[in-house]
DNA sequence: GCGTCGATGGCA
DNA sequence: GCCATCGACGCG
């Protein structure tokens, strides 16, 4: 049995969470059944002053569980349709987050983890699990040392009303990962 | 293969 | 009035 990712993990700023998510698995225990992923691709949103982040608009009730502390799930609803799964990183107010966008099914079970939306949809992840707590038995991860990633970095998807934020390589991804979105050309 | 567009609801 | 998205549709 693998140790699962503890708390003091989180506590690392969201840039270096998002790096370091890259090829750790994601496990949710649903229905009496347990699902996992392999994380290829993840945002980092560090903080107030990043204008891309919901953090930016400051402590609203939505944007709370973001000024916690690290290692809770931050959900939101986007376009009306599809939920995003955050991991709260850095320190205890600090704002900052970390957006999983996507993954690969591992131990038999099919799914297209390709998109954010897609992700949870089909991990089953919802705002009921806004909050929750990463450590618990829920929802969590567990590192993969035998794997290593190609880590590559590039712009955050969708955030063109950001400013010079948007230009800031914030994204990271497995490079050998067919599930990664928004692949640059260059 | 790529660009455009509509769905849909919470939020400030 | 936006929006950390997705899939359908029309090209040619």
């Amino acid at each position: 049995m693998v140790q699962k990712i503890g708390n003091s993990f989180y506590k690392h700023d969201a840039e270096t969470l998002a790096r370091d998510l890259i090829g750790a698995i994601l496990v949710h225990r649903r229905r009496g059944r347990i699902y996992r992923a392999r994380i290829v691709e993840t945002e980092a949103y560090i903080g107030p002053h990043d204008l891309a982040s919901h953090s930016s608009k400051g402590r609203t009730k939505r944007t709370e569980v973001m000024f916690g502390p690290a290692g809770f799930a931050y959900v939101y609803l986007i376009y009306g349709m599809y939920e995003m799964f955050n991991i709260v990183a850095g320190k205890k107010g600090s704002g900052q987050a970390v957006l999983i966008r996507a993954a690969e099914p591992l131990g038999g079970w099919d799914a297209d983890l390709s998109g954010p939306g897609k992700l949870t949809r089909a991990l089953g992840i919802t705002r009921s699990m806004n909050g929750l707590d990463l450590t618990g038995n829920r929802l969590y991860l567990v590192p993969d040392p035998q794997y290593q990633p190609r880590i590559w970095r590039a712009k955050r998807i969708g955030i063109e009303y950001a400013g010079k934020w948007k230009h800031r390589k914030l994204r990271f991804f497995d490079d050998g990962s067919a599930a990664v979105t928004h692949r640059p050309s260059g």
